[in-house]
DNA sequence: GGCTTACTACTCGGATACTGCTTGTCCGAGTTCAGGGGG
DNA sequence: CCCCCTGAACTCGGACAAGCAGTATCCGAGTAGTAAGCC
């Protein structure tokens, strides 16, 4: 699974502990230590996917969209990934001596179904919990939240 | 995800149609049109994780060591993929400005525990299928079994 | 003094190289089978 | 006729390249703020 999708979510997790203006790439990389054009490019596919709206100019840089009770983990996955499935069916049944002896399939792949089955519970998994129940999380340790908000002054 | 899991798993289900007898890779690979040594591959793999078992020499080849029941989608994934799992932490909240400012993480990561959380639902998911499952299923088309023995004899 | 305007600096955005892993290929080690020779 | 031995062919097994997606980088387009100039 692509690294960004880490990136992605503290760098939301972040943002969202500054709340207010927005934050330059430059500024959330620095405080991961990441690099910065990468995040950046990975923030711009947060902000097609609408989670960050993107201001330009100075002192312009990234906000969050909308508050973090609304964003789940499933829909930063696929602003990364880009909606791609982890198994992907390339119906090796039809092809070979095996493929030329079956008639042309009518019903799913079986395997493909049973993978996707499984896919499904993990993209029900990840829709589940929200990056606000994150925070909550983070927030146990009360000095977290000063930390970064002086990380990113 | 490695494109070797649908082949593994169709290889698997040809070799229990078959049964009996060791079948080599090649003949594995033509009924479905596959690379012969890449999939040889794979199944050493298999072979490591005792899921099939490989006779050297002329006559040759693998054969199934469990009935499919036992057999879940989880162990092919995992012998396969060689148990790595869909998301690596990599603690990028220990670099950077932030990890200088914190005190050294006594907890685990709360990105990554959320992550796991979802890929146990989907290692869940495919432990909760056996390979059994999925022959019921093609078994629905009682033609498979025929085409598959005649494109393997 | 207030307004307009040009400039500068800083940001995002996309086009451009690099790297590691999946994919694919090749040749050697080992084993079974067959055939020939000897008892 | 039966047994042993040698050879050959076929299999797995691991070491060796190629292609591609993820990773990383750079530079251009655009904008807000600023400062100077003009009315």
């Amino acid at each position: 699974m692509a690294k960004g999708v880490e990136w992605a979510l503290h760098t939301l997790l972040n943002l969202d502990m500054i709340g207010g203006g927005p934050v330059g790439s430059g500024q959330l990389a620095e405080a991961h230590g990441l690099s910065p054009s990468y995040l950046n490019k990975q923030l711009q596919q947060l902000a097609r996917a609408e989670l960050v709206v993107s201001v330009p100019g100075p002192r312009g840089g990234f906000r969050l969209a909308k508050p973090l009770e609304v964003i789940t983990l499933l829909d930063v996955v696929e602003a990364i990934e880009g909606g791609t499935q982890l198994f992907h069916c390339t119906e090796i049944r039809c092809c070979g001596k095996i493929g030329e002896l079956s008639p042309p399939p009518t019903d799913a792949c079986a395997v493909n179904a049973a993978m996707r089955r499984a896919e499904q519970a993990w993209r029900q998994a990840l829709s589940a919990q929200s990056l606000a129940d994150i925070r909550a999380e983070l927030d146990r340790t009360p000095m977290t939240r000063q930390v970064i908000r002086s990380a990113l002054n």
